[in-house]
This record gives structure tokens, C-alpha cells and sequence, in this order.
RNA sequence: GGUCCCGUAGCUCAACUGGAUAGAGCAUCUGCCUUCUAAGCCGACGGUUUUGGGUUCGAGUCCCAACGGGACUACCA
């Protein structure tokens, strides 16, 4: 909330007391911004007021008003319409806010940096599969909150957790070694993690085959699945890896950087970077001292077998294992390990942010809750950065199926259809070859990115590859292209004329008024997004204010404005949604060109 | 069976957290390039917010029920 809402709220608190001797928390006063088609800049909702006054909602705004417009010399004058008060604001008013905010470096995007440390864990992939679709959406909305969190002035730690052991693991390195002939990605060419992925997919292919073998033998399905010769190889190199066998680490090392190089890759074009990486081969073993603990402290129970539990039942979830009765760690076992870990690798670290899907929801909210139990400070601050599936329209993404949409050909794809269409309007006539690559990618990642930003976190999100990601309408190109065109014109200004924001009525109208409001409320929107861990809070921002700029400049010349004032006053405004924009579009992580 | 998420225009999404006449984009139809970049702008069409109750000055938003979609509920990771 800003001062003038504050200070509102605060005026009506006493104007309660004055009117009707009633005493109102100003924190109960609602104020909002009036809506377009009533004439007035804010609106006090007097419903629940009038409990207190004892006088109809219309007779209690009123002398509200009075009073307020009495007081206030900001306020101008007002209008009742039924319950609502709507107040004008002072041009003058708006005009200081503005120039204030031109004046503030990183307006509403460097508030005090003092505040706590926060970490964000995302995109955490799997080893033996290339990042597809899904992962996209965790890692723009992951990279983004990050962003936004920093902005709102904590000290963030970005991180991913890397799944790079386990039998699906040793499922690639064994097909690798049947099949693989040497192969490396120096020598065929392929991304590390494509090629690491082939034969995961190799992998299984043989594997099927092997156990149709053995049911046309007579086998059971059951049988064969259990007994097919490759799974007893990836089997036994599990076991291997377990003990430090040479050659099968070895194999692994080499294997697990390839696709390392290859995320890298991903990374460095998508332009995201991690603090900190954590790998399950050094985490995975971390958490059964922890739950060993627990037992002692009385936060478990061990059962009569030797497994360990946690008996959440009062928080209306189940009982869950924590250990198995030989002692080997679940998945549960090693987050416990790795969330205690991090609060000793970065001390005075007060939450956790888990960029995760839906589906392990549950999976959440007992580690919370087990993390409670083991008393530490803050756990219940943890929060699960929760997302919905991204959905094709034959359904779910099935990698068997072959229906996963690829990342780094999604990305290729995007900046390709942006070049076909700078090509079509004749946008980059004069750029160099390398300019007009980076320029597409800008144009056709930013477009990605925003697709799949703009949505809230929780829903899931519906993507057909045939129809494609617009680049016109409510789109991050559309964004990208008013911003360079205010650019431009800023541009063109500079040197000519000193930015100067005029105090005068006569240099406003109406809608440039309102548009202004918009901008201001820039803060705030940085504010309720790291609040909420939402990024669409920020996209949708960036399009309405967009939106109402690419309206305003329609039909208001700049440059060619013969009256100096008005034209300071437009400059102010095109400077503003400039300066908004690109930091809202930085926040999702999303690059701006300066000509398109 | 139980828990959680979701249901808004033909399609994809909003709606400032309970406020006024539910807004954008796409698609369809239509107008605007001697004027700071037309990836733009104006206009038209499009809604019983899945259904039925309830709470109150006021409900897309909160509560209950039904219907529909999804996820989870493994000594798998």
C-alpha cells in the first residue's frame, strides 16, 4: 500500500471520530482505486461504516468527504455514488509522485536490502533425460520469484538439486555401454544430455524387448519384467556405484558431466545462473542421522522391524516412513538431510522457497512438518512453490509416447518463428547476421517466457505446439516492441530537451492521468508478487500498463507537441512506463531489445 | 474411500484478495500507415462466472452440496 492510500486510511480513521465518535482502525479502511468510468483517483468504501455512523452509506460518505477535502489539500473534491466516496486528487499531487519516482533509482525495485535470506530451489532435473517443456515452466517461474524476491530486498541464494543417482542412472551407462560404441558428444555431435538421454531411451527399448522374449517363452509378464538380464545389469552397477567400484564411477563422472555441459547450455541461453548446486550423491545419505536423532528426541518412532516413522495424524496427515527397517534412506530421509544441510551451509537463512509440481504437494507438506518436529527455527516459513502441469492437448507430456516437448527445440523453434516474422515486416534491415540472431532469440525466448509466466502459478496450463505462441496481442513481444518504441522516442529526445516533470494542470488530460496512476503503482506490485511467490502478478501488470501506454501514444504526439510543457509532461510519462516496463519484463527474466 | 488443486466469452487467460456495469488477447467481421516503429490503434460480435442452496448492504471471490477435470494417498526415486 502506498502513503497516499495510508494516509487516507488514516484521515478517515479520525474523521470517524470527528463525524460520529466512532473509533475505526484505520487498517480497516478500505481504499481502492476508483474505477474508470466514475469520475474521482481513490475510493473509500463506506459500507461498513455505517454500522458505526448510524446515517445512510450515502450521508456518512458525504461527510466524509467533507471533511477529508477540508483537511487534506491533496484531495480536491469528491462524489458520492451510493457507498462509495470517490475522491479527486490533486493534478499537483500526481505530478510530485511522478517526478519522485523519475528521481528514484530503481523505482520500486531496490527497496531496503536488508532484509532476510531467502533460497529458491528450482529446476533440480533428472540426469538421463533432456529438460522438456515441464522444466520450462519450473525454471522461468523458480529464476523469476528469485528476481522478484531480490527486488523486494532479500538476499537470495538460487539452487538446484540434482538427481544424479539411482537406478535410472545406471540404466543409461549400462545401454551406453552396449550400445554406445564410444560414442561421445565430441564425437557425434549431440548435446551431452541428449546424448545421455538417447540411451536411457535405448535402455528401455532393449529392456521391452528382452522381457517379450521371455514371455513368448512362457514366462510370466511379472517374471520376465523382474528377471529381464539388462535390469539385472543396471542392478548390479547400482551396487557397484554404492561401493566406489572404479570403473562404474568413472563411467558416471563422465557420463553425469556431459549432461551437465549440456543443461549448462540450456542455462546459459534461457540466461539463468544457480548460486549453489546440491547433488543427491553427496545429499542422499545426509538425512538418516538427522531422523536417528529424532527418535531420541521423541519426534519418531521406531517400529519393531527397525523402520522409522512420523505419526502426523494430528495434522490430518498419515503416518510416514522415514527410514527403511535396513536403514537405507527414502526420498523423504535424504529432504530432511538436505533442507538441515542448507540452513548450516548458509547461516541465518530463514526459508526455503521449493519450486516444485502440484503432484508432490503431499510430499511438502510432511517435510515441513517433519522439519518442525525436529524444532527448526522457521521451518512452518518454508513454502512449496507449487505449479500446475503444463498439458499438450492429447493430454499429459509422456516421454514414452514421444509426446514431450523438447526445451532446447521449443527455444530454437521460438527464435526461429521470430525471425520469419522480423523477416516478413521488414523489421531488421541493416542488423548484422549476429545482431539478428540475438535479436530473436530475445523476441522469441521473451515470448516463451512470458506464455508461460502470465498464467498463476497453481493453475495448469494448457500449450498446443501446433497452434504455437502468439507474438501479437497479450504477448511478451507486444510488450517488447512498445517499450523500444518509447524508447525511441526518449531517445530522439535526449540532448534536445531536460527532462522536467511540469506541475501545471493544463499540461495533463485525463487519460494521461490515470496512466500515471498505473505506473506508480509499481511498488506495490513488486510488493504483492514477492508476497505471493507470483510472477503473473508482475506480467499482467507489465501488459495492462503496456496496454494503456500503447493507447495513450496512439493519439499523443511527443516530440511534435508544439506546447513545451505538454510535451515535458509526455517525455515524463514515456520515461516512466520505459523504465517500468524493462524492470518488470527483467523480473520474469525476460530480455528487452532495443530496437525490433 | 480420504486429502488437495481447478471449473469465468468458441479458445487461452485476468479480475487489485468481499465492492460499483466481470475485463484482455486469439478467432470472426470492420475501419486507420504523407504524422515520434502498424509485432500497433479504434469499433463490432461474444457471459445466467458448471449447477443448486447459504452467509450480507454487496459473492466470480467465503461456506455447504452436487456435477465435471486433474494431482496425491508406495519400505519407487
Amino acid at each position: 500500500m502506498n502513503q497516499l492510500d495510508l494516509d487516507i486510511q488514516d484521515a478517515i480513521s479520525k474523521a470517524c471520530k470527528a463525524c460520529f465518535e466512532a473509533d475505526v482502525p484505520a487498517e480497516q479502511v478500505q481504499v481502492q482505486r476508483t474505477r474508470k468510468d466514475f469520475d474521482g483517483d481513490r475510493t473509500v468504501v463506506v459500507f461498513p461504516l455505517t454500522r458505526l455512523s448510524k446515517k445512510s452509506p450515502e450521508e456518512t460518505a458525504e461527510m466524509l468527504g467533507a471533511w477529508l477535502v477540508d483537511q487534506d489539500e491533496r484531495m480536491t473534491h469528491f462524489q458520492v455514488v451510493k457507498g462509495f466516496l470517490n475522491l479527486s486528487v490533486s493534478t499537483t499531487y500526481w505530478a510530485e509522485s511522478l517526478d519522485n519516482a523519475l528521481q528514484t533509482e530503481g523505482f520500486g525495485t531496490a527497496l531496503t536490502n536488508s532484509k532476510s535470506r531467502v533460497m529458491v530451489e528450482f529446476s533440480s532435473p533428472n540426469t538421463n533425460k533432456p529438460l522438456h517443456l515441464g522444466h520450462l515452466r519450473n525454471i522461468f517461474l523458480g529464476f523469476s520469484v528469485s528476481q522478484i524476491l531480490k527486488a523486494a530486498g532479500h538476499q537470495v541464494v538460487k539452487v538446484q538439486i540434482i538427481n544424479d543417482r539411482g537406478i535410472h542412472i545406471c540404466k543409461s551407462m549400462v545401454a551406453w555401454k552396449h550400445f554406445g560404441e564410444g560414442a561421445t558428444p565430441e564425437t557425434t555431435g549431440l548435446k551431452g544430455d541428449k546424448l545421455v538421454g538417447k540411451y536411457y531411451v535405448a535402455f528401455d527399448k532393449a529392456y521391452k524387448e528382452q522381457v517379450k522374449q521371455a514371455m513368448s517363452t512362457g514366462t510370466s509378464e511379472a517374471e520376465a519384467k523382474e528377471s529381464a538380464p539388462l535390469l539385472a545389469e543396471a542392478r548390479t552397477m547400482l551396487q557397484q556405484w554404492e561401493q566406489g567400484d572404479a570403473e562404474t564411477m568413472a563411467l558416471w563422472t563422465t557420463m553425469n558431466q556431459w549432461v551437465y555441459d549440456g543443461f549448462e547450455t540450456t542455462y546459459a541461453e534461457m540466461g539463468v545462473t544457480f548460486d549453489q548446486l546440491y547433488y543427491e550423491s553427496n545429499t542422499y545419505l545426509l538425512g538418516r542421522d538427522e531422523v536417528l536423532s529424532g527418535v531420541k528426541q521423541g519426534a519418531f518412532n521406531q517400529r519393531e522391524d527397525g523402520s522409522i516413522w512420523v505419526d502426523l495424524s494430528d495434522a490430518g496427515l498419515d503416518e510416514k516412513l522415514l527410514l527403511r527397517k535396513d536403514g537405507t534412506a527414502v526420498y523423504m530421509t535424504q529432504d530432511i538431510g538436505t533442507a538441515i544441510q542448507r540452513y548450516k551451509d548458509f547461516p541465518g537463512l530463514d526459508r526455503q522457497i521449493y519450486t516444485v509440481g502440484n503432484e508432490q504437494e503431499y510430499h511438502f507438506k510432511v517435510l515441513f512438518k517433519v522439519l518442525e518436529k525436529l524444532g527448526i527455527q522457521g521451518a512452518d516459513r518454508n513454502f512449496h512453490l507449487s505449479y500446475g502441469m503444463v498439458e499438450l492437448p492429447e493430454g499429459k507430456m509422456k516421454s514414452r509416447e514421444g509426446t514431450v516437448v523438447d526445451a532446447d527445440e521449443l527455444m530454437q523453434e521460438m527464435a526461429r518463428t521470430a525471425g520469419e516474422m522480423a523477416q516478413e515486416l521488414g523489421k531488421t534491415d541493416g542488423l548484422t547476421d549476429s545482431e539478428k540472431e540475438q535479436l530473436h532469440k530475445t523476441i522469441g525466448y521473451g515470448a516463451l517466457k512470458y506464455f508461460l509466466l502470465k498464467v498463476s502459478p497453481t493453475k495448469s496450463m494448457m500449450f498446443d505446439p501446433k497452434a504455437s505462441i502468439d507474438f501479437i496481442g497479450n504477448t511478451g513481444p507486444f510488450i517488447q516492441f512498445n517499450y523500444v518504441r518509447a524508447l525511441s522516442v526518449l531517445k530522439k529526445a535526449e540532448g534536445q530537451i531536460v527532462l522536467r516533470v511540469p506541475k501545471e494542470d493544463s499540461a495533463w488530460d485525463a487519460t494521461e492521468l490515470q496512466l500515471i496512476q498505473s505506473a506508480l503503482e509499481w511498488p506495490e506490485m513488486v510488493q504483492a508478487a514477492a508476497k505471493t511467490y507470483d510472477p503473473s502478478i508482475i506480467a499482467n501488470y507489465c501488459y495492462d500498463l503496456t496496454k494503456s501506454y500503447s493507447r495513450w501514444y496512439q493519439d499523443h504526439p511527443v516530440l511534435k507537441e508544439p506546447d513545451a510543457s505538454k510535451r515535458e509532461a509526455r517525455l515524463a510519462i514515456c520515461a516512466i512506463c520505459e523504465r517500468n516496463i524493462k524492470s518488470g519484463m527483467t523480473l520474469l527474466g525476460i530480455q528487452m531489445p532495443d530496437r525490433m
